[in-house]
DNA sequence: GATGAATGAGGCTTCATTCAT
DNA sequence: CATGAATGAAGCCTCATTCAT
């Protein structure tokens, strides 16, 4: 083993740990809430030292906030996958409704974990930075109901107004979903999707 | 003020101290989550001693579910009101969807201390219990779909469905009214009442 | 009825508070330790407010004080019923011996509340007390002892010693008994009387 | 004083904290009962911050619990010590009775400590397990008392009785001397031990 | 005198964070 | 860099005592 490959395997390790405690954090988080999620906790789920979880996040709130930051990356990605950007505004819609819903009924730690993130404190800063029109992830959503006023294809509500009317029903159905309150199938996804889009279309 | 007076309003202080403790345990959590509402600042709020709180709730989790009970009571009071019970379904679906939003416009700490409240680990046996059918507040709203799929005019759903169909934008309608991201006037919330009914009448 | 005959009624009322007080206090201590024993409690049981008890007795601690005197005048009393003061120091000895183990017997909650109290802070000063030689109530004891010395009737050893070896078992023997470890009959105890005299006499 | 032992101080700190915490638990409970004894104190006499003491003991139900244990082996360590279990029963018995007598002259702290045990709720549970019979220490004692009633070498008392005879003056005497009531020197011990063994040889 | 609601000091415990090794 | 023992502020709750009624 000669000393590049060494150290990528260093390197490797190093980023596999960072990942771990995110991972670890991102469970005990969405299982517990932030209560049953003490930094002792995280760091025995993610098999490092309580201490070494500060080489990482400068505090708890950092690995929480960072934590989010890279769901949303994530889901982000998902999003753009096989994304019809060039398609008319129902089919992108239609993608990235499902998109959504897919996502996290696959990862419902996921869902968990955002649903404790926005009712905390840490939800308030992120919302008083939307509030300040700051560049966000929801952009590719926004930019939809944009275009529909426009071409006139959607009512004529605010675009925030409309993002309410269509993903509104998103939270709710995932977690009847993932308490197992209702079988979201195909069939019933396909239904629901068009449902929330004449919801809004004109 | 004479002497009766005087009385009067001691023991008016005495009989409020109770509420007194309720109020500022929903404005603090509504306010700074579970988290930002330790027994010391509640107390302190409320104008009592710490002990004091103890003489009326055994503890914080009877404290805060006793919160909730009262203020799902007062919720369901106020969706009562007016309701017309032998009216045609869409005209008690626009009666509840309307109340429901401006009952939580004008009580923005209700709204939030409910979201904190059922993404919590108190939220949880709550819904255990709804997934085991106990008999619950949100029947009058379930009754609708109850009667409405039965009588074809609505779409073919299961009920829960249903309701995230139709109540999912609510949640999200109301904390963008409360952080200020949108101004809901009659007209809008006429527009937007309709627009949910229609998407589950078939 | 006059109203000599309503003030005695009024203080017999008076007295029988104090008694209860007291006697709240003896059960509860006995059964579940001072730990075990709060003011609130004891009011309860004993059917009083929690502040009237301030009214007997300036606080806990001289509550507890009062207790124990008065327990040890009651137990003075029965060992001097019947005490042969004119007899024999054998006899003599054989009826406090009896009598003690009897009267702990028949009042468990005495004995426990005694154990409790010679093992608190409580029964420090009590100790302090006695090592400043002030008269007591065990003098009836050490009497004994005192004249069996000096009749030679009694080994030669000082007075405190030939207490603990004569007294000593009882503690013991009671508990056991009190516990259900042991049934102390007619027989068993003349024997142990026996025993105990016997340890000490020369 | 060089790197290396420094480093064997520093090292013995450590592993004695445990032991410190134990030592400052016993002299507080010893002398002030478990009511003078909080967490804090144990902590600061201790020297060891307050949360500290959690790493080592889950709860101070438990610190005590241990703590009792410990000494009991340490007790049973000191008995066994030169135990003639193969001498004659007399022999056996006077070696216990001065062991114990010794032990706890020389240990006052644990003579108190297992006083006020004794007398607290943590006490009764040890009872009833001695009440049903588990193996405890006290079966070396209780062993002589077998053998010697079917040796007819004692008289014949149940075998608790005996323990109560025998060893019943034992607490009473400790606690004089340890107040300074009593000078126990060699001589007196010797006639006490043989008077304690006069009281249960038949 | 009696009441019992109110007080607040003080007890036990948790946990984010630090730092010597 | 990693470790994990140690820290101590802060949280929840109890209870002896007071005092307005």
């Amino acid at each position: 083993m000669n000393i590049h490959s060494l150290m990528k395997g260093l390197n490797k390790k190093i980023l596999d740990k960072r990942r771990n405690i995110l991972q670890a954090a991102l469970e005990l988080i969405a299982e517990n809430g932030f209560h049953g999620a003490p930094m002792a906790a995280i760091s025995e789920k993610a098999g490092v030292a309580a201490g070494t979880i500060y080489r990482y996040f400068e505090s708890k709130d950092v690995l929480i906030t960072e934590l989010h930051r890279e769901l949303e990356d994530r889901i982000m990605v998902a999003l753009q996958e096989g994304y019809p950007s060039e398609g008319p505004l129902r089919e992108r819609f239609l993608h990235l409704f499902r998109e959504i819903l897919q996502y996290f009924m696959m990862n419902p730690f996921h869902f968990r974990f955002l649903e404790q993130y926005f009712n905390s404190p840490y939800g308030i800063s992120l919302r008083r930075d939307r509030l300040l029109r700051k560049p966000g992830n929801y952009d590719i959503l926004m930019d939809i109901f944009e275009q529909g006023s426009e071409q006139k294809v959607l009512k004529d509500f605010p675009k925030i107004v409309m993002f309410s009317l269509a993903f509104g029903p998103l939270t709710s159905l995932i977690r009847d979903h993932t308490l197992g309150f209702v079988n979201l199938d195909e069939t019933l996804i396909k239904q629901i999707t068009e449902a929330c889009w004449d919801t809004i279309k004109r």
